[in-house]
RNA sequence: GCCCUGGUGGUGGAACUGGUAGACACGCAGGACUUAAAAUCCUGUUCUCAUUGCGAGAGUACGGGUUCGAUUCCCGUCCGGGGCACCA
C-alpha cells in the first residue's frame, strides 16, 4: 500500500478525541505535581471566513512546542478558545437579524473542525468563551473590583476605595495618596457634609474603573465609541468609516497610573527588544519640569510642562491647546471673536484633517501675557492646534530657539528668539547638547547639568517641581453596542452609580429584536426597556465593555475552567502561576498585550493572583501574507483591460477589481507574470454574473489576460483566502503542518506560496518507506544499526531537541530530511535506529508517527510516550576535518585525530601537499590552530 | 522625522558564542524507467573566466574599519518591512 495520509489521519483523529489523549489535570491535592508548562496562542475571534492558511503558522508551532515538552516529563497546559464578543457578528446581525450569539457559535463550529484537522493538542475540555455568562461574570467581577478600588501612589498599588473614604472623613483629600487627574479640593469638613451624589462624584475621581466626560473618537457610522488603537489613520480599522472627535460620559480604566509599573516590569521579559521598544513608546515615559507662570493683571497661575526647563530664558511666547479651560479666562475682550472661531474650527476638524497638515502653523494670540518667573519678562499668550489638550498640561511654555515646533509658530508670527543653547556644529535641540548662553544662572553649563540646576531653583523658588509624564492615556472602555460584556453597574434614581452585588453576577445580555445603535449615542441595549428598568427607580448601565475586556484575562481562566467561585482556584493559580510561552502576532503587540498586563498587575494588587506579570515569553509569528490580484475595469468604457495595457498614464481611467485568487495561473513566479485563462475568465463571469458579457480586451500577448499581482494581507474582501483545508485534503495534515514550517524562522513575514510543498511530502513518504514495503506492511528488522546509522539518528535526535528549544522548527524539518536521506541510502530497516525516529518526529507529524507506533505493536498514543535522547557515544569522532587556511583563504582540508596536539596539527599543516605552492619562497609569520575547528597559516 | 527590524544563489532559506558561505527544499538542466506522458529514481546546479584534464578569481546591499580570520563586531551610506508621529 502506498503511503496515502488520507488513509489514516481521520482514524487518528477520532482515536484522541475518544480517549482525550491530550487531557491535562490540575495537580490533586497531596499529589506531588511534574513541573508545569503553559504555552498559550492569542485565542482567534472566530470570523465568519474561517482559518486561513496564515493562522495556523503560530498555532502549529507552539502545538510542536507543547508536545515536545509534555514528552520530555511536563504537566503541559495547551489550551485554545475564543474571543467571542465583537463588531463583525454585530453588523452581520443588523444586516440578516441572525442574533450574534447564533452566528458566532456557527462560526466556532467551523473553526473548532480547522482546528482538529490540522490536529493541535489542545485540552477542549478547557475551551471558554468570552462571550459565555459564566466567562464573562469574571470579566464583571473584575470590572467591579477596579470600580471599588483606588491608585495609590506612595504604596504603588490599587486600595479599596473604603480606605479613600475614611480618609476623606478624616483629613479631606489634600494629603492622599491617590492618582487622579482632579484638582478639587475639599477638607474633611466639606466632605463630610457632601450629598451622597456629591460624594459619589468625588470618588469618580479615584476609582481605578470611573466615569467621565472625555473627547473621544466616535464614529457615526458604527454608533460607537473607539479606542485610540482601533482608529487608524483618521478612519475606524473595522469598516474604514470617518472617526470625530466627542464629548461624551464614557467609563474609563485607570491604566496611567500604572504606566511607571508597566514599564518597569518590561525589563525581566523574555520578549524581542522590538516589541519592549513599542510598549515602552506606547507608554512613553518622559522626565521633565512642571512649572508655574502667573499671568500679568490676574490671580491665576499658569501650568506649563517642559522636559527643558534649562531653556527657560529662552521663552519668548506661551501656547495652550484650544480646549484648555483657562482660555476662556484669559482671552481679552478685543481677541474673542477671533479665539473662539479659531476654537470652533479646531473643534470641527477631525484627526485625520489635523495630521493632513501638521506642518500648516496656526494659532490665535489671547490677548493676556504671561510672566517669566525667572526674569520677569512678559511672554504673549497664544492658542494654538500643535498643542494637545491631553498630555502633560495642555500648555507649554515656547522656547523657539530650541524646539522646531516653536521656531516655525515664532517665524510665522513674528515673535522674538532668544539663542540659549550654544550647540556644536551638527547636533541638533534633541540631542541635549552644548552649552548654556544668555541663561543668568546658567551660562557655562552643560545642557545636561543646566537642566538640574533649573529643576533645583524652580522648586526652590516654589514654582513648580520636577515631574515625570506619560503619553500613556487611561483606557476608554464604554462601548455603545450590543455584543459585548454588559456593565455590572446600575444607577439609583439620583443617577448614583453603584456595583451589581457579586451574588447578582453575571449581568446577562438580553434579547433585543433590533441591535442597531438606539438615538442619541445610546447603545443598543437603551431598547432593551425591561431589562434597563429596575425596581425602586434603578436603571442598567447600557454602554457595553470593549473588545479587550474579555481577552484581558482569558489565560487565568485555562487553569480552572469550570470554576463557579472564582477566576480559578487559588491552588490552579499557583501551580500555573503564568503563561510560560505566549505565541501570537505583532498586530496585538501594544494594545492587547499592555490591557492584559495591566489587568494582571490589578488582580496581583487585590490578591487575586499570585504574579504581577502574565506571559514570561513571548513569541511573535509572522504574518503569511497573500497574493492580491486585480484586474483593471474601464471606468467609462466598462471593458476589462490585460494589465500590459495600464500605464502611468492611463491608469486613472481604470477602477482595479479584486479577482478571486484561484482563477490566477502562474502568480508568484517572476518570469511569467500573473494570467487569467480562457477557462478562469469563464470562472470569473460565473463568479461576478454582473460582468457576465463584459468584454476582456488583451494586449500585445494575444494569448494571455495579465492581471496585476502584489503580496498582500489575506483578507475575504482581497478574495485572496488560502484555506487549509483544501490543503490538507490534498497532502495531508502532516504534510501541511511541516511545510508552514519549512517556509522559514516563525517571526518572518512571507507570502503564501505552495512551490516546496512537495519537498516535505516527499520526506514524510520516503520517512513512511523507511517502515513500511510497497505493500504497506512493516519491513522493520532486530538487525543491528550500523555506527553510521546510530550517529546518523543520534545527530539528529540532539539537534532537533536544541532547535525546538529555540523555536527553530525550520531547521528541525531540514533535519529531519537529512537524516531520513543518510538512513535510505544506507537502507536501514534496524528497529534501534528507527524506533527512536518516530518519537523525534511525533511532535512535528502527529498523525503518521501515531500510525507507525500502533503498527509496531504498541498500547497507547506515541505522543504519551517520551522523546529520545540522544547517546553522546555515537557522536564521537576519532577524527575531525580540518580545514586549512592561507591567509584567511580556505586552500586544504586534512583528517586530524581529535587528540591531536596543535603542534602535531601545525607541522602537518605547513607540510600539506596542497599549501606547499601558497606558502612556497614566503615567511610563515604565524600558524592559528583552533582545536577542533581550523587551521590558518599566516604568510 | 523618530524608534525597531531586516538585506545571503533563479526562489524559500541555512550557517547558534567571529572559524570550510550557500545545509535542506523548490525551480532548472541532463539521464534512467516508459510506446509516450505523469509519477519515481539518479547526476549536476553561487557567479565569472578557463575547460582536454588540473584549475583561477570574485562573492553575503554598498563604502570603510577592527582581526590571523567578518554573513557575524564597529562606523558611514542606500534600500525593504513594522511601529509611533505636532507628546513640549
Amino acid at each position: 500500500m502506498a503511503f496515502d495520509p488520507n488513509s489514516y489521519e481521520s482514524k487518528w483523529r477520532q482515536y484522541w478525541r475518544d480517549n482525550s489523549t491530550y487531557r491535562v489535570e490540575n495537580p490533586k491535592a497531596g499529589e506531588k505535581p511534574k513541573p508545569k508548562y503553559f504555552v498559550l496562542d492569542m485565542f482567534p475571534y472566530p470570523s465568519g471566513a474561517g482559518l486561513h492558511v496564515g493562522h495556523p503558522l503560530g498555532y502549529i508551532a507552539s502545538d510542536i512546542y507543547s508536545r515536545y515538552k509534555r514528552m520530555t516529563g511536563h504537566n503541559v497546559l495547551h489550551p485554545m478558545g475564543y474571543d467571542a464578543f465583537g463588531l463583525p457578528a454585530e453588523q452581520y446581525a443588523i444586516q440578516t437579524g441572525i442574533h450574534p450569539a447564533e452566528s458566532t457559535a456557527t462560526n466556532i463550529k467551523r473553526y473548532r473542525e480547522q482546528f482538529d484537522l490540522i490536529g493541535f493538542s489542545f485540552d477542549w475540555e478547557r475551551e471558554v468563551r468570552t462571550s459565555e455568562p459564566q466567562y464573562y461574570k469574571w470579566t464583571q467581577w473584575a470590572f467591579a473590583r477596579m470600580f471599588e478600588s483606588y491608585y495609590d501612589t506612595a504604596l504603588n498599588k490599587a486600595m479599596p476605595i473604603s480606605e479613600l473614604v475614611s480618609a476623606f472623613a478624616k483629613t479631606g483629600n489634600a494629603n492622599v495618596t491617590a492618582a487622579t487627574e482632579s484638582k478639587n479640593q475639599f477638607t474633611a469638613e466639606e466632605w463630610n457634609g457632601f450629598s451622597r451624589k456629591q460624594k459619589s462624584e468625588a470618588l469618580m475621581d479615584y476609582r481605578i474603573a470611573y466615569r467621565r466626560t472625555s473627547y473621544v473618537n466616535w464614529c457615526e457610522e458604527l454608533g460607537t465609541v473607539l479606542a485610540n488603537d482601533e482608529v487608524v489613520n483618521g478612519v475606524s480599522e473595522r469598516g474604514g468609516y470617518p472617526v470625530e472627535k466627542k464629548a461624551m460620559l464614557q467609563w474609563s480604566l485607570r491604566t496611567s497610573a500604572y504606566a511607571q509599573r508597566l514599564l518597569d516590569d518590561l525589563n525581566d521579559l523574555e520578549w524581542s527588544d522590538s516589541l519592549k521598544t513599542q510598549q515602552r513608546n506606547w507608554i512613553g515615559r518622559s522626565t521633565g519640569c512642571q512649572v508655574f507662570f502667573e499671568i500679568d493683571g490676574k490671580t491665576d497661575r499658569l501650568e506649563i510642562y517642559t522636559t527643558r526647563p534649562d531653556t527657560i530664558f529662552g521663552t519668548t511666547f506661551m501656547v495652550l491647546a484650544p480646549e484648555h479651560p483657562m482660555v476662556d479666562a484669559i482671552t481679552t475682550s478685543e481677541h474673542k471673536a477671533s479665539i473662539n472661531a479659531y476654537r470652533e474650527r479646531a473643534a470641527g476638524r477631525s484627526d485625520i484633517e489635523r495630521q493632513a497638515d501638521a506642518k500648516e502653523v496656526s494659532g490665535e494670540f489671547t490677548g493676556s501675557y504671561a510672566v517669566n518667573p525667572f526674569n520677569g519678562k512678559k511672554l504673549p499668550i497664544y492658542i494654538a492646534e500643535y498643542v494637545l489638550v491631553d498630555y502633560g498640561t495642555g500648555a507649554i511654555m515656547a522656547v523657539p530657539s530650541d524646539d522646531e515646533r516653536d521656531e516655525r509658530f515664532a517665524k510665522h508670527f513674528g515673535i522674538e528668539i532668544i539663542p540659549v543653547v550654544d550647540r556644536p556644529e551638527g547636533s541638533s535641540a534633541a540631542d541635549k547638547v552644548g552649552t548654556m548662553i544668555n541663561s543668568d544662572f546658567l551660562n557655562g553649563l552643560k545642557v545636561k547639568e543646566a537642566i538640574k540646576k533649573a529643576n533645583y531653583e524652580v522648586q526652590k523658588r516654589g514654582i513648580g517641581q520636577a515631574k515625570t509624564n506619560f503619553k500613556l492615556r487611561d483606557a476608554n472602555f464604554s462601548r455603545q453596542r450590543y455584543w459585548g460584556e454588559p456593565f455590572p453597574i446600575i444607577y439609583d434614581a439620583e443617577g448614583i452609580p453603584e456595583v451589581v452585588a457579586d451574588d447578582q453576577l453575571p449581568v446577562k445580555l438580553p434579547k433585543l429584536d433590533d441591535y442597531k445603535p438606539a438615538p442619541g449615542g445610546d447603545g443598543p441595549l437603551a431598547r432593551a426597556k425591561d431589562w434597563v428598568n429596575l425596581p425602586d427607580g434603578y436603571t442598567r448601565e447600557t454602554d457595553t465593555m470593549p473588545a479587550v475586556a474579555g481577552s484581558s484575562w482569558y489565560f487565568l481562566r485555562f487553569m480552572d475552567p469550570g470554576n463557579p467561585d472564582a477566576i480559578a482556584s487559588k491552588e490552579a493559580m499557583e501551580y500555573w502561576e503564568s503563561v510560560d510561552l505566549y505565541v501570537g502576532g505583532t498586530e496585538h503587540a501594544v494594545a492587547h498585550l499592555l490591557y492584559a498586563r495591566f489587568w494582571q498587575k490589578f488582580l496581583y494588587d487585590i490578591d487575586a493572583v499570585p504574579v504581577a506579570e502574565p506571559f514570561k515569553k513571548l513569541i511573535n509569528q509572522g504574518m503569511i501574507q497573500g497574493v492580491v490580484e486585480t484586474i483593471y475595469l474601464h471606468k467609462e468604457d466598462k471593458y476589462f483591460a490585460s494589465a500590459d495595457l495600464v500605464n502611468d498614464d492611463n491608469r486613472d481611467d481604470f477602477a482595479p477589481n479584486y479577482v478571486l485568487v484561484d482563477y490566477i495561473s502562474d502568480y508568484g513566479f517572476d518570469d511569467r507574470p500573473s494570467n487569467l485563462s480562457f477557462e478562469n475568465i469563464a470562472s470569473f463571469r460565473k463568479w461576478r454574473p454582473d460582468y457576465k458579457d463584459t468584454e476582456f480586451r488583451y494586449g500585445p500577448d494575444k494569448d494571455k489576460f495579465f492581471s496585476h499581482s502584489e503580496v498582500g494581507k489575506m483578507s475575504k474582501s482581497r478574495y485572496n483566502v488560502v484555506n487549509p483545508d483544501l490543503i490538507i485534503e490534498r497532502y495531508g495534515a502532516d504534510t501541511f503542518r511541516m511545510y508552514e514550517m519549512f517556509l522559514g524562522p516563525i517571526e518572518a513575514h512571507k507570502p503564501w506560496n505552495t512551490n516546496g510543498i512537495e519537498g516535505v511530502y516527499k520526506f514524510l513518504r520516503r520517512f513512511y518507506q523507511l517502515f513500511y514495503n510497497e505493500e504497506g506492511q512493516l519491513i522493520i528488522t532486530d538487525s543491528a544499526a550500523t555506527p553510521e546509522q546510530l550517529k546518523t539518528v543520534h545527530g539528529t535526535i540532539k539537534k532537533v531537541r536544541e532547535d525546538i528549544e529555540r523555536f527553530a522548527m525550520n531547521t528541525c524539518v531540514s533535519a529531519f530530511m537529512v537524516c531520513v536521506n543518510e538512513l535510505r541510502s544506507s537502507k536501514c530497516t534496524s528497529r534501534d535506529a528507527l524506533e527512536p525516529l518516530v518519537r523525534l518526529l511525533a511532535p512535528f507529524a502527529p498523525y503518521l508517527t501515531e500510525q507507525i507506533w500502533s503498527d509496531f505493536g504498541n498500547e497507547g498514543s506515541v505522543h504519551l510516550t517520551s522523546l529520545p535522547v540522544h547517546d553522546e557515544q555515537y557522536l564521537v569522532e576519532s577524527e575531525v576535518e580540518y580545514p586549512i587556511s592561507v591567509n584567511g583563504k580556505k586552500r586544504a582540508t586534512a583528517m586530524f585525530s581529535v587528540d591531536a596536539s596543535k603542534d602535531d596539527i601545525e607541522k602537518a599543516a605547513i607540510t600539506h601537499e596542497a599549501v606547499q605552492s601558497y606558502i612556497e619562497g614566503k615567511q610563515i609569520k604565524k600558524v592559528i590552530v583552533v582545536p577542533g575547528r581550523m587551521v590558518n597559516i599566516v604568510v
